[in-house]
DNA sequence: CAGAGAAAATGGTATGACCTCTTACCAGAT
DNA sequence: ATCTGGTAAGAGGTCATACCATTTTCTCTG
């Protein structure tokens, strides 16, 4: 899979381009230090200032450590990052993106159920309203896609955590994709009505049954999930 | 409680400051756009380049949203920014901090019981000889505050999923503020201990009782938490 | 040989000019 | 009166260059 469509870049963005891709692709290997500003500035094209908003970014998410005086060096971001690489990764780096859609699903097994018991819980009345008008059979992927995706931020909103609602922030640029490719094939869709119906219908019974309604429908989407993979490759 | 010794800041960092903390006490409301640079260079005192490094890094973050040719608007940052907004938030506004803490309590745990379990499964051998070397009860706070924090870190590597890892490093800032009070009480060094004691031998038994010893001491850990909290306040 | 100081390297900031995009306004055509 | 196109203003984007601050290295001196 190739990387995004590579419009012609602004100089700031290009220059983003080069150093992830540089950084990922081992030209800038993890605790190596970075050329100087001035020189890499003239290697990529670009000024100073332009690179500097850049590198200021890029450090800001972890990908490089900037010091006053020292040289600049290039960061092992799995031990400095946090998970707003995932944005930059899906942006610069799809066959990565799609190792970690899978990982993501995982995450999103043990984090959301206890996200929809703390949601039907606290707003038991703002999730059956949301449920309410659920896509209907023939809406088109991205109907659904962007449905899911708003009652995930719905349960997040309303567990009472905003902390939930962060995380669910950082997952949104990998989710979004991935949620094109899911919504396409009918099973999914299918599959996700039936979770919205049961989802809500164990609202409404009280007996903290959510939990487990969101977690076999989680479980089952990572399948779905896999089973279009495999489809695709062959 | 104060914000942050405000030492003689760079400019870049002054300006940081002074945005975020206009941005949060309402000066510049949500929805609503910024200055230009230039106007808002001038008021601040430095300039734009300098006001762009920083702008570029809060927009990364989520605070606000730049458009070429359109003003610069703040963001309603519960809705677009990720975890990394901790980080921010823990250096200029620690009474918000305080109340993220018992949040971010509940998340770990939500979280780290899997994370444990699945490090258990997988690197069983590297968790143990982690656990093998645990402070002594006579060690400083500090001490505790720096192993709990690795042995964290350890549980989400050897969990298998990266993503535990960067969600943890988007945690840290918050954290290690947290654990300074929190091990500086005796009687929470000593339930670590036991937390330390029972885990490794869940993990020897591999009788799949890592996730409850784990969820135990977490939910343990904020009960102490806000006894610390109360004893502190009257 | 050791220490102090100068020089070099690197990041940080400042100026000011110019380019590009967006929007709103206005004159002209329909 | 309405639509269309152009034009100007405002905002962000980039550039060029000079200078400041910190760190490191090297050299000179004692």
């Amino acid at each position: 899979m190739q990387s995004k469509l590579q419009q012609p870049l602004r100089p700031t963005q290009y220059a983003e381009y080069i150093l992830v891709t540089s950084i990922l692709n081992g030209t800038y290997p993890a605790g190596t230090a970075l050329p100087g500003e001035r020189t890499l500035a003239n290697e990529i094209g670009i000024t100073r200032p332009t690179l500097r908003e850049t590198l200021q970014r890029l450090a800001g998410e972890g990908w490089v450590r900037i010091q006053h005086g020292k040289p600049t060096v290039v960061n092992d971001f799995w031990q400095t990052s946090g998970l707003s690489v995932l944005g930059t990764l899906a942006k610069y780096s799809d066959f990565i993106a799609n190792d970690f859609i899978a990982r993501l699903l995982e995450v999103r097994v043990i984090l959301l159920p206890p996200v929809a018991g703390l949601a039907s819980v606290h707003r038991p009345q703002k999730m059956l309203s949301f449920l309410g008008h659920k896509p209907q059979p023939a809406d088109s992927a991205e109907t659904y896609a962007a449905y899911d995706w708003e009652l995930q931020i719905c349960m997040a909103r309303e567990s009472g955590n905003p902390i939930y609602s962060l995380i669910l922030n950082d997952f949104a640029p990998i989710f979004q994709t991935m949620a094109a490719g899911y919504f396409a094939v009918q099973k999914s869709r299918k599959a996700s009505l039936r979770y919205y119906r049961n989802l809500a219908r164990a609202i409404e019974r009280k007996d903290h049954s959510v939990e487990k309604v969101v977690r076999k429908a989680m479980k089952q989407s990572i399948e779905i999930w896999h089973e279009i993979k495999r489809s695709v490759r062959i």
